[in-house]
DNA sequence: CTTTAATTGTTTACACAGTTAACAATGCCA
DNA sequence: TGGCATTGTTAACTGTGTAAACAATTAAAG
């Protein structure tokens, strides 16, 4: 026999915060990862870089050369899935695929004068966005978050 | 003048694990979804309850009677989403859309006896699949980090 | 060598999660 | 009563990502 609450009662029960899915690591992962991301597109803007191609673009500048397929294993996506995140990047001439000599499959990706200063420029705004976020965390506890995820993702790396 | 890699070198670049990307929260917090969620599905199997359907789950027994409007805030999906949600539940018949004398626009939704105890169960397979992920963390950083997380997922709420 | 296997980038088809906009039915309130 | 808000729902669309197939090329095995 079920009992049904009324409204009040509902809210009152739900806004208290700790049933079993606060408890679970997974859920507020989730969560946190959407307040994050939403914020996140807001502070880059309509036309600032999408998430998935400004972490490419990183890669890219900071391995200069590297190519496709190494890139999607470190990104954690497929060989597929990176090449319109590279399409991306290079309509808006912000990397160039390369022939490399000695292997005619692959093609070196490096990033543009425009690319990299783009980075640079949007690296200081997501940062301030992070900061903006995470005002409420010391930085002890920013650094100890980092750790525990970077822990969490490298698992069976 | 940009310098191109050798792929030895570029290796061994990316495999140190400390560019910029690595000290974003939000990066880090991406990665470390994808591989919970990942090992989350494999856990709970062909036929388990997607993660969705699960919190959504999880609020409906802990709440009988909650309306999916109320469901959809808390959730923190619009309520247009929520229908497929709850149809799938209601299809495998965990839950039921029923009706409320006072409010004829609203429809209680209350966990079947099936729908309650396949919750119960399935709370047991999530904890042990958490348990397996998290268990190169101690038990306080366990709790650290579901704090840190529920502190992000709490913004502007 | 030559045949077989593996790798790279790519396209196409697909699945899934989620949003916005519109809508009918109903309730609230002034 | 009349206007406004809310609830559940559908439909069209976006975004993100996967899996499967493919041609070109390289590496490995006999």
């Amino acid at each position: 026999m079920t009992k049904i609450m009324t409204k009040a009662e509902r809210d009152i029960t739900l806004k208290e915060g700790h049933g079993d899915l606060d408890s679970l690591v997974g859920y507020n992962l989730k969560r946190a990862y959407v307040v994050i991301n939403a914020d996140y597109r807001a502070a880059l803007g309509e036309d600032g870089l999408a998430p998935r191609e400004f972490s490419a673009l990183a890669l890219i500048v900071q391995a200069p050369g590297i190519t496709q397929s190494t890139l999607a294993r470190h990104l954690g996506v497929e060989r597929s899935g990176l090449v319109k995140i590279v399409d991306e990047l290079e309509a808006r001439a912000f990397v160039q695929r390369q022939a490399v000599k000695g292997d005619r499959r692959v093609q070196a990706l490096i990033a543009t004068e425009s690319g990299t200063g783009f980075y640079a420029k949007t690296l200081e705004t997501v940062k301030a966005h992070e900061a903006k976020m995470l005002s409420s965390l010391s930085s002890d506890e920013v650094n100890t978050l980092k750790e525990l995820l970077y822990k969490i993702r490298s698992i069976e790396l």
